[in-house]
DNA sequence: TGCTAACTTCGACTTCACTCGTACAAGTTC
DNA sequence: GAACTTGTACGAGTGAAGTCGAAGTTAGCA
């Protein structure tokens, strides 16, 4: 992911750019050597919120992505739930850009601790039923 | 321990069982195209059965195993609780020899399907607390 | 100042999974 | 056959997790 709170010496007077010069700070989560493999799997054996996880890797990465991006067709409640669950499980980074809450999936740690399992997640598919 | 299906020829009366094979058949399990990650994954995220599987794949794979065998200091409807739903997900297999139930991971299975899990598997340590 | 959008929090409901006692079934051994 | 061993089946209790409506919070904007 590229750096990009560098400080640029063209001092930004544009306001409408979609990320903020600085990167505001990731919500709470659990650090890189608290991850726990039963939690992670835990929270990916659900269908929803492997769709989620498995978009976010599939598509366009390097940015991150608010919860409506996704077109999931659930409540926001419900969404929010869903969530919540991948970050604090440490499989999502979310932060705060304003009235949004952007979420991006955590490669780099989950490679290093868990390595191979973001590809199990990248070649699922859903049950055809 | 060596399989010990041997019949004896001082039977009395051969029941109207059918002649067991060398290898008993698996009890019912899913196909190798019927495996789901998201319930392989549901079923793994528990402690208790990560700590089966890893112990299967660790010591002598080459043999099936009892329940008995891991130590397990739960009652015995919970372990069968437990194995059942391991091998429902597909991640065991299960034969009856005479009055004991043996398992054995799937591991070619699982390879083929999630290649890279059963490595997290054996890579787990249980939380230190 | 008030409206809107995006998301959270709360709470209730429901469903599901884990735990385990009890009873039962099937081989083994004496 | 009786006792023992190994494990299953059933069912109840408990708690965790998913679902989602309703109300609240906050930032941007007119």
């Amino acid at each position: 992911m590229p750096p990009k709170g560098a400080a640029t010496p063209t001092a930004p007077v544009v306001r409408d750019l979609p990320e903020p010069p600085v990167l505001p700070e990731p919500l709470p989560e659990p650090a890189i050597d608290d991850l726990r493999l039963e939690t992670v799997l835990g929270v990916l054996s659900d269908p929803l919120r492997l769709t989620i996880v498995r978009k976010l890797l599939l598509e366009r990465e390097q940015f991150d992505h608010t919860c409506g991006w996704f077109g999931l067709d659930r409540p926001k409640s419900s969404l929010t739930h869903h969530f919540k669950a991948l970050r604090e499980a440490g499989v999502i980074r979310q932060r705060q850009y304003g009235l949004e809450r952007r979420s991006h999936v955590r490669r780099a740690d989950l490679d290093t601790r868990f390595p191979g399992l973001l590809d199990l997640v990248i070649a699922w598919t859903p049950a055809t039923r």
